[in-house]
DNA sequence: CCAAAAGTGTTCGCTCTACACCCATGG
DNA sequence: CCATGGGTGTAGAGCGAACACTTTTGG
């Protein structure tokens, strides 16, 4: 990197944009937000904003979505850079584009008018290069759930096996054996055993796991 | 993300910088720039440069590598985008890095004095924070090349199975079973056998194989 | 006692691994 | 004929896929 004086090259606006998923009713669906203004205006869009100076990358992602959501404590992954023009003010455009995983019940109670959860089936027209990003998110999502429990972070603390198993299904878009998905989750020795039961209708009642505390991050 | 005049938030500078490895001798390498200016005058540093207007990030990658390397058509892939702040006039800068691989031959007629491969078992400390890059650069080699046939990109056009071996065997730090090896390579169905071979000292001639021209991107 | 979801083992086939000898060539 | 690296097959182990019944509870 031969260092020059800067101002000879385009000192353009970044924004960290997040595709969040979670699950809902055995479905696939993804955060976006109503935005308000040109351009883009009454469109749908990923939660995203420009970085702030002396912002951390992560930081960003995870403060957007705090404002923007009022969700906290989100499983949160950097996902892909992209490079972008628009006509007008804005000019280019870099997106560093962030990948979420949350549990449904962690924005149920604050869900507001301009927020919506969209099934991944019926997915409309995103703002900007939008719907990019969340191409690759999704893709990403297939590819590491085939090789690491991440898909866990789509649930709440404490969950039974059998909302593990349908979450999994749900991204993968087909059945699982149940007692291999249970061999083989137990056997990556990731969840602790609660002690706990939930007692759920006219059924025999469900063990409740959690994450081990101590474990690495996916 | 909520569009707001973008001078109220900060707009810095932004470099592509790329790991690009090779292998030589049977050892894995890094190529790295002697650096002419401040800061970090005289020291190794990863080929990179700012971005260009209107530059596409893979073009800018595959741009920096041309000027400063010589070196045309190589495998890329975008790595990893990082924030760092430095002080002084360039302040806060973005790392775009990329992660590259070619074959030794495409550079050794041009290196020159300024341009040096570094063997990764005896890294000397590098600018900015490229030895941060080049680690996650590596991490995602060692990884890939256990899934995609990527290694190949590592040879020239032609090659033989036991140059391919041996690209693996430099990666993974280990020797692989010969006819283990082959099997699961050929098995992948992404080779040609030229029907040409190779004679070299007073063995058996081998038999050369090219990439197959119609394969998809690793 | 019936309906509903939870929980539990075994068999089979395939894939991965370990392993040793003959072949073609140059000197 | 000897040294050098190229090329080949098979047997055993481990892993993942297929598959059905019993248990616990509420109504």
């Amino acid at each position: 990197m031969s260092i020059v004086a800067a101002k000879e090259y385009s000192h353009p606006a970044l924004t960290v944009d997040t595709a969040l998923f979670s699950v809902r009713d055995n479905e696939l669906v993804a955060l976006t937000v109503r935005r308000r203004r040109e351009p883009f205006a009454a469109w749908w869009a990923l939660p995203g904003d420009y970085i702030r100076t002396e912002e951390a990358l992560d930081e960003c992602s995870a403060r957007v979505l705090s404002e923007q959501t009022g969700i906290e404590q989100v499983y949160l992954e950097q996902l892909y850079t992209f490079a972008s023009h628009y006509p007008g003010r804005w000019g280019r455009v870099f997106n560093i584009a962030y990948f979420g995983l949350v549990p449904f019940t962690a924005l149920h109670p604050r869900l507001r008018a301009d927020l919506f959860w969209q099934p991944l089936s019926h997915l409309p027209p995103l703002a900007f290069n939008h719907g990019k990003i969340l191409t690759k998110a999704r893709h990403r999502l297939a590819a590491k759930i085939e090789y690491t429990p991440i898909a866990l972070e789509l649930l709440p603390e404490f969950f039974t096996l059998a909302e593990a198993q349908a979450v999994h299904e749900a991204i993968r878009g087909q059945a699982l054996d149940k007692r291999n998905f249970r061999r083989r989750l137990l056997a990556l020795d990731c969840l602790d055993a609660t002690g706990e039961q939930l007692q759920r209708g006219a059924s025999r009642p469900a063990r409740l796991y959690r994450l081990k505390p101590d474990r690495k991050t996916p």
